[in-house]
RNA sequence: GUCCCCGUCGUCUAGAGGCCUAGGACGCUGGCCUUUCAAGCCGGUAACACGGGUUCGAAUCCCGUCGGGGACACCA
């Protein structure tokens, strides 16, 4: 590569970043990375019913949980500003007035009304719609009319094509395009025209996006050829399908929506891991973190074929992140979460403590939140069926050793007090069950919590003594 | 309907003519470990859509059929 490659993500700020875009981000993202180039976020904001400021803020927002930077853009502002499209309409008039010029694009005065029965009357007669031109030439806007911009597209035998980067040569013949609009009489522009204007004016060299733009990429090539213009390389990622095998849209699927996850407790590592495998792949290799993700990363193992949402993998990943990342930073992420579940977080709450007791459990932050729910509680809650199990005549006296044991411990750790629990089973000639479970339960109201050394360690020799005793008392 | 893309276990995928009696991962499942639950370890389940070619040889190349998805706006 002759020249450092400048990519694009260029979302439309109607709503929050879906699992879609994100992963159309992170690919060229990976690319940019990968081979020292630039990577833009540019915001073809051009929808003036439904884009909004708090979707940009949304989009911003959850790039920035994923951890996908941008070299340009919102708040980034380089040599390429302005990066919102409707702070650009100057040019989009300037080009579009040129190839009118040209004879390249013509005012286009039909009403849409009439373009409506037009297409409702080929429908009826299952007959494909097209444009049939009969404003085509038209260099001025009639009197008393307003008029589009449209582009005329070319006549004959003739065939387009382009050479993807992951799907290979896709054609189609001239026979199968039709005049679009390029411009409206507002002067905004539409997503074709915006985007070449655009991606020229950016000095873009790649386009990466999803196959749902793959015949999008047509009338754009006639924009370039038109006006001139080399046209960047393409690339075509494939499609992320819900459950129900369509596309994953923010309509039919809540999972779409990035920050969902987040809420959930997932990592964004893990989501970030996730959403790379779909559509693309290293060998065997599952768990890629980022470091390894940019070196490996290329469009020639991305596939064509559209993959399916799997929320398992998504929360098996998360698990796999929750132990390989540091126990102190996973503590910084889990804090909140308790917090928001009204759980009392003192400064030296052992967070990393309960982190490594929790990490092979947990899946989540969320899960695993919810399973430190007895550490921070003063008392505890019994579990009745539990209760009755394990705290019944057999247990008390189990109970009651334990105790006197653990108010003469000196050192208040997982292992000596695993000893603890393994020197009152031998006394009382009982399994190692027959006493930790009683504990166990007493302890956190549960018959299912870490190793019981572990538990008793993270709970802390006050409170364990507190929970021993109301165990006593009832 | 027209055009475009795709088609390996339920799901994500490895596979670029012989290394494939098709490998890995998730899920499901049997076992081991074990003070519970996990985690971990060992094992099992399950796929080249179909039909024709090409070739000594095809999951891999070609054609057709079928199937899935996407696009057909003054949305992006």
């Amino acid at each position: 590569m002759s020249q450092k490659p400048r990519v694009r993500f260029a979302p439309s700020p109607t709503g929050y970043l879906h699992i879609g875009g994100a992963r159309t981000a992170l690919f060229n993202w990976l690319y940019a990375r990968r081979h020292g180039g630039t990577f833009i976020l540019r915001m073809e904001d051009t929808d003036q019913e439904r884009s909004t400021p708090e979707s940009v803020k949304a989009i911003l927002d959850g790039l920035t949980w994923l951890g996908i930077d941008w070299d340009e853009g919102p708040g980034k502002e380089g040599p390429y500003a302005p990066y919102f499209q409707t702070q650009r309409l100057h040019l989009y008039r300037q080009y579009a007035d040129q190839l009118i010029a040209e004879g390249k694009a013509y005012y286009c005065s039909c009403t849409r009304e009439e373009i409506d029965e037009r297409r409702k009357a080929a429908e009826a007669e299952k007959r494909a719609y097209k444009y049939e031109g009969t404003c085509r030439g038209q260099k001025t806007v009639p009197a008393g009319r307003t008029a589009v911009v449209r582009f005329q597209a070319p006549s004959g035998d003739g065939t387009l094509g382009f050479d993807d980067q992951v799907l290979g040569t896709i054609t189609k013949p001239y026979a199968d395009m039709d005049d679009f609009v390029m411009l409206r009489a507002d002067g905004i522009p539409l997503y074709n025209f915006g985007c070449v204007v655009d991606d020229h004016t950016m000095d873009i060299t790649l386009v990466g996006r999803g196959q749902e733009h793959i015949n999008s990429t047509f009338p754009q090539l006639l924009l370039y050829r038109a006006l001139g213009w080399t046209p960047p390389a393409f690339a075509h990622f494939p499609l992320i399908l819900g459950p129900d095998r369509e596309k994953l849209s923010k309509r039919k699927h809540p999972e779409a929506d990035v920050m969902l996850h987040a809420r959930n407790g997932v990592l964004p590592e893990a989501l970030n891991n996730f959403v790379v495998r779909l559509g693309w792949s290293h060998g065997n290799e599952e768990v890629i973190q980022r470091p390894q993700m940019i070196e490996w990363f290329g469009f020639d193992h991305v596939g064509g074929t559209s993959g399916v949402w799997n929320p398992d993998k998504l929360t098996w990943l998360s698990q796999q992140y929750l132990k390989l990342l540091p126990p102190a930073d996973v503590a910084a992420r889990l804090r909140p979460f308790l917090l928001e579940r009204g759980m009392d977080v003192p400064a030296d709450a052992r967070l990393e403590q309960v982190v490594l007791a929790f990490r092979e459990r947990a899946r989540t932050l969320v899960e695993m939140a919810e399973m430190a729910r007895w550490v921070y509680s003063r008392g505890v809650s019994l579990d009745e069926k539990a209760a009755t199990k394990h705290l019944g005549p057999e247990g008390r006296p189990v109970l009651d050793a334990v105790r006197a044991q653990l108010v003469a411990l000196t050192a208040w750790e997982t292992a000596p007090l695993d000893a603890v629990v393994k020197t009152v089973s031998e006394q009382l000639g009982v399994g190692m069950g027959k006493v930790a479970q009683p504990v166990r339960v007493a302890v956190t109201g549960n018959t299912v919590s870490p190793g019981i050394g572990e538990t008793l360690a993270i709970v802390g020799r006050a409170e364990v003594l507190a929970r021993l005793d109301a165990a006593l008392a009832r």
